[in-house]
DNA sequence: TAGTGGTCTAGACCACTTC
DNA sequence: AAGTGGTCTAGACCACTAA
């Protein structure tokens, strides 16, 4: 009889649940091994005694763990046996990606269009020779606090017009170009090593040369892959931290 | 009449997508705001015409692209407007979020049982007087070669025995940690800053005391949130540089 | 051509939230 | 008590794959 909802009553765990845990358990004690084809659906049900729509969603929330691959015409084939997967960062916006705190605002010293030298073009991703915009500043909590970095911005030329905008809103210039010309960060790497601080940095930042510092590159990629942002920023000992928190991507339930 | 398979002939986009994609419309175009109740699954199938699995498979759609949220009883809301979410890294292991080449290999120096000063436990996140297994030594690309940094390792006591696996095994600890006790690292928090060498590291680095360097301190927690380990590690500049790819979650179609 | 997974319907009971 | 989303059934047609 159709529509005839079995489901007992008082039930905690979803029959689906069930179906995926039974699996799970026959994948890790070795009844398939990777590469091994699973039953079709249709024998799943028979096996289970439930619906297809019981096994699909069973074998949906497998597929989600990366346990198996399902394919239209051909079956579902076993993709691993491990029970743990990766680990994932995860960053909710650009600003969050930065890490510096919103009561922190950049003071732009000096901006305007470059000619990238060759070891900037390298650091930065691009060729020697391009023209860039390049806004430059330190980065601090308020006007009279101590500096957290130096930074240099690149922009293609295109987007020279964040310079003004950034004199009034204190939001990442990456965010900028996404809200004032609509091209959004796809891609974003950063860099993370030591360098000692250089002579002209020195004095802006209030350190001594050679104080250890923290340098970060930040390089933004559009859907198309086009590196349009580039960013070095130095930040002097004991004024800033990098932090990642990764967590794992999915763990299967113990049994 | 009951299954009766109303999709028609040729077909190209499922109609969930068709239902999701005008939904998604209709939020970016304001006629839902943040916070506003979707109507009910009922009242969405019979505006599009569709049965409620339709517009479940679409809802489920659209909440895992973080646009909406659902609670049974409650009803669906909406969380979000724009069409790009965050930012994930993606790590598929330990090894790689060591990021270690793994043609190199920790040389330890010397090994036991410590007890915890304040310092340390404050950086560690233990508590000052608590005893920890120590791992202490040089990670090198080979025996010959500059080291890449000096590490302190800490473990609960109770995993003691990885120190002598590590003679055998060139793995990162955690994954020794791993293999030996089944204990699993469910969350990693990473935390990179800069740091002067101290006279001590000098020499086993190979450099001047007070150069620039790299300091990581990683921890470790299992699935029940307990700290099981935690490391240090101090590059000196030039020679090891902490890579972070992250790439948009997901991002809605352009329409 | 047979068999697989993908989509879809109509209908039902259930757990949960809110009034 | 009424209404929401969550689970589940039986049955159907479809697109795709492989023999």
């Amino acid at each position: 009889m159709a529509g005839m909802g079995k489901q007992q009553a008082g039930r905690v765990t979803p029959r689906y649940q069930e179906v995926a845990d039974a699996i799970i358990a026959d994948i890790a004690e070795g009844q398939f091994k990777i590469g091994d084809m699973l039953p079709t659906e249709l024998v799943l049900c028979e096996r289970f005694g439930v619906s297809r729509f019981t096994v699909r969603e069973a074998l949906r929330r497998l597929e989600e763990a990366g346990l198996v691959s399902r394919r239209q015409g051909s079956g579902t084939i076993v993709r691993a046996t491990e029970a743990y997967g990766g680990f994932v960062q995860s960053v909710h916006s650009v600003s969050e990606l930065l890490q510096y705190p919103p009561e922190t605002r950049l003071h732009v010293a000096r901006s305007g269009i470059v000619k990238l030298d060759r070891r900037t073009a390298r650091q930065l991703g691009w060729r020697a020779g391009e023209q860039r915009v390049r806004i430059s500043g330190v980065r601090r909590v308020s006007a009279s606090g101590a500096p957290i970095c130096w930074s240099d911005i690149y922009l293609l030329p295109d987007f020279a017009g964040v310079v003004e905008l950034l004199s009034k809103q204190s939001l990442p210039v990456s965010a900028l170009v996404e809200r004032r010309f609509g091209v959004h960060a796809r891609r974003v790497a950063v860099e993370l090593f030591a360098s000692g601080t250089s002579e002209e940095l020195a004095e802006p930042l209030g350190v001594a040369p050679g104080t250890p510092a923290l340098t970060i590159i930040r390089r933004y990629a559009d859907a198309n892959d086009r590196l349009f942002e580039a960013s070095i920023s130095i930040h002097p000992e004991n004024r800033f931290t990098y932090y990642i928190d990764l967590q794992r991507e999915w763990t299967i339930p113990a049994d």
